[in-house]
RNA sequence: GCGGGGUUAGUGAAGCGGUCAAACACGGCUGACUGUAAAUCAGCUCUCUCCGAGUUCGGGGGUUCGAAUCCCUCACCCCGCA
């Protein structure tokens, strides 16, 4: 079902983690009589609200969103998953004559919707468990054996194992949706050092521990979403390995090299307008809602 | 004051006569990445006129064809005896 000629108009806000995107999508929802999609692949998960900066209920209250509190962390979700309910979701709010505002800083989920990417097929849980185990070298030659050409990131078990699990198909991406206004958010180094230390902060004075130990209860340290920033140091410190201290400092540290991947991610994308200022942003949308 | 141990690149830490600009880890920088993506992976990280050259291994002085590695000495740190 390729992109048809007229999509309905549709804001993208995108940049590192801390960079306000959040504020600033309330901020144009609100304006324009928005409803805002996350694209993030943390917030989707339920009871993961303080160490994924999950947008508060009074903000939910104020603005409808979508795709947050969508799974329990023990349930498998992907790219794909997200795309289906992200391009539904915008059918939706345009239907009943709001605009919506996809928001995020996962970067692949983003351009899944916004490049209308195909998938090359999901994966069997069973073969999947069977070749992860597999280490890089051994998932090398099986390529090898299968005639299979090695994935750019030759030495990425994940990408390996993908290789074999879509036979080594090529990605598919469309042109950018046409009427898609793209906005990233541009904050400089330091001001984003310091408020990614503060919201790390903020996290445990509202209880991050407690939120870690409950999920850890219910769902172990194995699961993918406990592999999130903000929880996954918690298992050193909570064996001993290094103390309260080092541990606010590791998910800070944790939490700037994550943006800098960010950045790097959307600095890829030409069509991406960066601002630094709310103004800017309004003037973008306003463009974009007179065509 | 005497005896013992230590001082290595941004940090931690190997090295203990040549193959050392110096392992490794972390941090930093750059980048990749379409069904785990807040994941995962790669390159660079003393200086320069950067296929080569020049300064490094607490300071200074020696030994040696050759020293981060041995000796002397000074400084500082840790431990033991006073």
């Amino acid at each position: 079902m390729g992109s048809k000629p007229d999509q309905p108009p549709l804001v993208v806000i995108v940049g590192p983690t801390a960079s306000g995107k959040s504020a600033l999508a309330l901020d144009i929802a609100e304006r324009w009589n928005g409803e805002i999609i996350a694209a993030d692949s943390r917030t989707i998960y339920k009871g993961m609200d303080i160490g994924t900066a999950k947008p508060t209920l009074t903000d939910r209250d104020r603005v409808r969103h979508h795709l947050i509190d969508i799974v329990d962390p023990d349930q498998p979700f992907t790219v794909s998953d997200f795309q289906r309910l992200a391009l539904a979701a915008i059918t939706d709010i345009t239907a009943r004559g709001k605009l919506p505002i996809l928001v995020g800083g996962t970067g692949l989920y983003v351009d899944a919707v916004l490049f209308n990417f195909s998938f090359r097929g999901a994966s069997d849980p069973g073969q999947r468990q069977k070749i992860a185990s597999l280490s890089v070298d051994e998932l090398q030659a099986a390529l090898k054996s299968l005639g299979l050409p090695l994935p750019r990131n030759e030495r990425n078990p994940r990408h390996l194992v993908r290789v074999i699990e879509t036979g080594g198909a090529p990605a598919v991406r469309q042109q950018l949706r046409p009427n898609t206004c793209i906005i990233g958010l541009d904050v400089d180094r330091e001001t984003l050092a310091q408020r990614i230390a503060d919201r790390v902060n903020a996290m445990f004075e509202a209880g991050l521990e407690k939120e870690v130990a409950d999920l850890v209860d219910a769902y172990g340290w194995e699961r993918p979403p406990l592999q999130t920033i903000g929880y996954q140091e918690f298992r050193l410190y909570l064996s001993g390995g290094i103390s309260a201290q080092e541990l606010r400092q590791l998910i800070i540290t944790h939490t700037l090299q994550y943006a800098k991947r960010q950045k790097t991610w959307f600095r890829r994308n030409k069509s991406i307008h960066w601002i630094s200022k709310t103004d800017e942003a309004v003037a973008l949308v306003t463009t974009l809602l007179n065509k």
